[in-house]
DNA sequence: CTTTACGGTGAACGATCGTTCACTATACTG
DNA sequence: CAGTATAGTGAACGATCGTTCACCGTAAAG
């Protein structure tokens, strides 16, 4: 063999393994799965993959996944036209945690209950990427405990003070009595189909 | 000693290192982390936390987290009012690529470009986790091929056939001409706040 | 008080792990 | 064409792994 470099397909392996396991097999497994042979050989790929960044050494010699391990190949809006669209690799990739999350230990997810807010795209069962926070400025879309249920509403202000504002029309606007109690800022949304 | 648990602490430990490392210890990391000097008892604490449901047995011996080991703080959308947020499961996930993503080597991102399905939630800028396949089915959302620039739209049949169908009244059905590329189907949406 | 259950100790053992070495074959490079 | 870099082979080796066994000490049950 020589020039061409079939690393992708064995890092795929290696990332449906992860996502069945939550962990990475020994070399033995790791040549059963990529096809290789020898488990020098799978050394060998080992090495390339963590000089890549795919990969990183855990105690005990293990293997442990690293952020670039995770992330998802990210394909541009507007392909050529030509028939395999495999093409787009690797040059931009993301990991959704890393994209969403900013500050890990003041974010939390919040599942979405009604529809106060479906004109904004967030709908019934979509979570919602929290940053606790007491400071939202206006036109943020905020969790607030309001009875103390979240309610999750764009955050307005008018003359007579602030107010929360759904994202429709069937719902009106909440004013809040003495007190506006937010629990966070809304900095991202997921959802997931069946 | 004798009847106090504290396989509570132990775990606690075990999934602050998977957190850290993306991968669990060997038995001798363990009784380093819990405290048990001897292999013997760190052998035990398995037994017991497989029992629990919290590890499983991973090809090699090695020990697997399960759903149940990812057990994390997730904001309930009822709070009875009380600033401690309840402890529930978010389904089997670890991060919330984990979530969307099942089968890492067949799953791209795209991000969207127009308003055609903004009424099914998905906006300009929103990113939609795609899993490659040409098996669609009628219903789902799909992102196709048409002129050479990906379209997302509901893949729906009719007595003539296959079409696209967007989730904005502006925007009209597509009709393949003669043939239909479906580069995937719609998993997953995300979406960041600025 | 005696019994029983259980978390942990300490040592020994075979199995498996990841590393290393010399070697083959392919395909770019000059 | 010869030269070189690279993916993979096959075998051997020491290190580490997880299992197992007999044993200890505490605490609840009888």
């Amino acid at each position: 063999m020589g020039r061409d470099n079939n690393d992708h397909e064995h890092l795929a392996r290696l990332q449906e393994f992860f996502a069945v396991h939550k962990a990475l097999p020994p070399y033995a497994k790791i040549g059963e799965i990529t096809g290789i042979n020898s488990k020098a050989g799978v050394s060998k790929l080992v090495f390339r993959l963590k000089q890549a960044g795919f990969l990183d050494s855990a105690p005990g010699g293990r293997l442990a996944p690293t952020s670039r391990f995770f992330a998802r190949p990210r394909v541009g809006a507007a392909p050529a036209g030509f028939p395999s669209p495999a093409e787009e690799l690797l040059d931009d990739a993301l990991t959704i945690d890393d994209f969403l999350v900013e500050h890990p230990s003041k974010t939390v997810l919040v599942e979405v209950q009604g529809e106060s807010m479906i004109e904004a795209g967030i709908q019934p069962g979509d979570y919602v990427v929290v940053e606790k926070t007491e400071n939202a400025r206006v036109g943020q879309i905020v969790v607030a405990i309001m009875d103390g249920e979240f309610t999750i509403k764009y955050l307005e202000r008018d003359a007579r003070g602030y107010l929360l504002k759904p994202a429709n029309p069937r719902f009106s606007n909440l004013r809040p009595e003495r007190e506006l109690t937010i629990f966070g800022v809304v900095v991202g949304q997921f959802r997931k189909y069946p």
